[in-house]
DNA sequence: GTCTATATCCCGATAGAC
DNA sequence: GTCTATCGGGATATAGAC
């Protein structure tokens, strides 16, 4: 068992880094240093393997998510807290981040990667539910539609795994950066 | 060359919603209504499809960036014509949008391709400038990363296109949206 | 848990007739 | 500009020995 996580984490950086269609067998194995039929003693099929990738990763970020919610704090606070769990996570999973990125769109059509749907819905519900309160209680601007800053925030926090040069920059400063920017904006105020 | 243009965007289409690598040219000319023999008249190879579909993509965006620079307009009106411009060619160019941020990562490295980082490159330098002298003059806080940001926004403009639903949002809500967050940013102020 | 060996299929691409 | 016909290769996956 320890061994089949292992070649999960080898086929996950494969399919982060060459796409899951153009990612063969073969290439697992040849990185792993088996042969390629010997894959078949611990997966069913390639599918297999982006399936566990995929359903590990969904499950352990809608916890990461659930969990800073349970916090109980306000809603710039969770706000605040869900942007920094996220790039903790470009940091600390890039692989799975880039695999759900490019491959969901491809795959969440077909039926058994309908948890995947399903998982989206549920990080919608917790982003939107956030902002919503926030504008209720007077803490963000109420004439932003939640949704479409739901999806802004988003994107911009699950690409940061694809930057070319991600390793090289402190992921503090990033944090820094996108927190003021989403609170603030980059107008200058005299405040 | 009319022919040419129309197997181009069947192509692009596909490219675009399943992936490069997991299309294959008999999709292509079924979808076309001819045999994947006869596309071979009229392209070399599927590499010179997706060739042509990207070079085109990013001259025609090299051209809008520039056009919008060259209007010589001050840093934050420019940043705004930007946005604008970007969210109109995520409704016009939408799968050339998607095969560029998806396959780019992974064809980026060929020789073959290598005008792509040098696109990427002077996309860099018009946004980075922008934000460096809306600094300069005030205009912008002075305690943004210009490069960084960059990155925030260019992240959230160019994955509009990969919106299940963006079809039926009203483009113009999206941009009011998306600028209001990017210079004011989402906590409410009394002013 | 891995290897040997291979079945089966589908891919990109080609050659020449029409 | 498209079709007929097909080549050669590489893909996923399997069966059984070790």
């Amino acid at each position: 068992m320890v061994r089949r996580a292992e070649l999960l984490g080898i086929a996950a950086d494969l399919f982060a880094e060459r796409g899951y269609a153009a990612t063969t067998v073969r290439d697992i194995a040849e990185e792993a240093g088996i042969l390629s039929g010997s894959l078949y003693h611990h997966f069913d099929s390639k599918e297999s393997m982006v399936d566990a990738i995929l359903s590990g990763f969904v499950e352990r970020e809608l916890s990461i998510h659930e969990a800073v919610v349970a916090e109980g704090k306000g809603p710039r606070e969770t706000f605040e807290s869900l942007v920094r769990a996220a790039l903790r996570e470009a940091a600390d999973n890039r692989s799975a981040i880039l695999i759900y990125r490019n491959e969901v769109p491809h795959l969440g059509s077909r039926p058994r990667f309908s948890y995947l749907r399903e998982a989206e819905r549920r990080f919608e519900r917790i982003w939107v539910g956030v902002l919503e309160s926030g504008i209720e209680r007077g803490e963000f601007r109420d004439d932003i539609d939640p949704e479409i800053l739901y999806r802004l925030v988003r994107d911009a926090l699950w690409t940061v795994p694809s930057w070319h040069r991600f390793g090289s920059l402190d992921p503090e400063r990033v944090r820094e950066q996108y927190l003021a920017v989403f609170l603030d904006g980059i107008v200058a105020r005299r405040d």
